[in-house]
DNA sequence: GTCTATATACAGATAGAC
DNA sequence: GTCTATCTGTATATAGAC
């Protein structure tokens, strides 16, 4: 690995966990294992470096809604719920970057607030467009809300990241609670499912399709 | 107001904004009106200035437990939901600074986080302990899972808070996202209620309560 | 208490040798 | 390309007058 490549890592990590402010080009270079001159030959100011830096983190930030196609509404609700935490998962201490990014509204990091709000904006209206698919061929409950439930979904997603970025002991398994919260949305969109509930009890119209195994992934 | 009191205030309100690094004692002494020199005769140090700034942040921080007396189950839930959600219009810029810091894990404020930590557990804690309660007197259905539904509802309203700091343009109303969401919650605990649903659908036992008006605060 | 003046350290950035 | 040496600004912090 060059030096170039070795400065842009090492700033991308120290931004990361730092904040712009707070790291300084020496420790840059340091970490980098090169001199302060040479960040500078590369980058022509630290404002600069930062930015370039900053795309090793928002490239991999897309959405793939091809691989919806073909799926039930109700899957697809549940595929994009995945994809986000895999994502999260796969990528936590940038996406922690960037919520502090976006918490904070630091200045210099305008473009890259502005394409995570871009980002959130679109998987909302994706989800939405499903809960209203999904309701309107009444694979969904007519009580579903397609823009307040995905905003909601969006919301419960985004607060269970903050909750993995914030608790230190982990007193909750992520992966148990994320499995609740899809199955909570699955009674809440299809109130007409049995859930743990005896079948007996209910009583409501079918929807027209049938449901296989409901392990997780 | 005395000089001492600006410094806080101006230290508070810089900090929050931009973070401890991007703060400047030049800076808080200007805003505050004072000189430099006067900063760190109150504060023997920037960072004593900054932790002394916090205080003011984390007084308010505090709940009122007593105010649950004499509430049903459900009620204690939204009253907390309530509570929590005022608190955070309220004091929007200080828990964006929290938040802020929390995410980040600041070493600078690693008291502010450890208090902040403190008081989510605190307050998941309590919605468990109804959650049970209500459970255990069927006031709540049998399917509720205390401990995973309270982190969720946790989840949910910090992600819903996350939401009102992001999203610049106001695409949907944060209090009727929250009867929205208040509204699922009851769906979700009490599923015998009846809801936007004709009655009829349902036959379950009843509660052992009787519930009045669905009306707001 | 509040100020001006100053010490000291370190930041980002440049010059120029190799 | 990569370095050492250095410039310049600004940061925290101190000294001491009033």
């Amino acid at each position: 690995m060059d030096a170039r490549e070795r400065i842009l890592e090492a700033a991308a990590r120290l931004f990361s966990n730092q904040g712009y402010p707070a790291t300084s080009l020496a420790q840059v270079a340091r970490t980098a294992r090169v001199s302060k001159a040479l960040v500078l030959w590369y980058f022509e100011s630290k404002e600069s470096l930062f930015r370039t830096a900053l795309q090793h983190f928002l490239t991999p930030y897309e959405i793939d809604a091809h691989a919806l196609l073909g799926l039930t509404e109700r899957e697809q609700i549940e595929k994009l719920i995945d994809d986000y935490y895999d994502f999260i998962a796969e990528h936590l201490s940038s996406v922690q970057f960037v919520l502090g990014q976006v918490v904070r509204q630091d200045e210099n990091s305008h473009e890259l607030v502005t394409h995570a709000r871009e980002l959130y904006r679109v998987y909302r209206e994706l989800l939405t467009t499903i809960l209203e698919r999904g309701r309107a061929s009444r694979v969904f409950a007519p009580q579903v809300r397609p823009a307040e439930d995905a905003a909601l979904i969006m919301a419960a997603l985004n607060g269970l990241l903050v909750q993995q970025l914030v608790e230190s002991e982990r007193e909750c398994d992520p992966q148990e609670l994320l499995a609740r919260f899809k199955s909570t949305i699955r009674t809440q969109l299809c109130p007409s499912l049995p859930e743990d509930v005896p079948a007996a009890l209910r009583t409501d119209t079918l929807p027209h399709e049938t449901f296989g195994q409901r392990a997780g992934r």
